[in-house]
DNA sequence: GCCAACGTTGGC
DNA sequence: GCCAACGTTGGC
């Protein structure tokens, strides 16, 4: 089993709304980085939900990962902001992830308190001009992160 | 709004 | 294949 960190923008879908629709696609990433994650996680997988462009951005909740490969749609709609004209159904580029809600952190772990636990070798999200929207992360900052967060979930690989 | 840190594009 | 220009992300 392994871990992620996923960001969102939460005015664009947040946590809240993976609660809302429990079971969400992880569509319209167009970096290829961040894809060959998505492609490498399995079911069963868990992704630590992060918010981006947040007043403070952080740590939001966690997810588990329920379906993998997943073609996704927004590639060959023209209307999405995620329209890949070069992309086809035979042939699709991007393959994404669904994700089932698992808790929203009754607080969110700022990324301020990210920096304090973390250094950017442990944990790549603390690290300056991280871009990345999809980023793995280690069983023993996993680990550790379960420790420094308010999670419901028991530390899954201990369950 | 600024700007650092990239990733991508396109001319050559 | 190089690299300058440009675009985007995302913290601050």
């Amino acid at each position: 089993m392994s871990y992620w960190l996923i960001k969102s923008e939460p005015d664009v879908y947040g946590i809240e709304d993976l609660k809302k629709e429990q079971i969400g696609i992880w569509d319209g990433v167009r970096n290829y980085q961040a894809r060959n994650f998505l492609k490498a996680m399995q079911p069963g997988d868990y992704a630590f939900f992060y918010h981006s462009n947040a007043k403070p951005p952080g740590l939001a909740g966690l997810a588990k990962i329920v379906e993998t490969m997943v073609v996704d749609p927004t590639q060959f709609d023209p209307n999405s902001d995620y329209f890949d004209p070069k992309s086809t159904p035979e042939a699709p580029r991007w393959h994404t992830v669904k994700c089932q809600y698992v808790e929203t952190l009754p607080e969110l772990i700022s990324l301020d308190v990210l920096r304090s636990h973390f250094n950017e070798d442990e944990l790549l999200v603390v690290k300056r001009g991280t871009r990345l929207s999809v980023i793995p992360v280690s069983v023993e900052s996993a680990q550790r992160l379960f420790q420094v967060g308010q999670f419901s979930t028991v530390f899954p690989s201990l369950a």
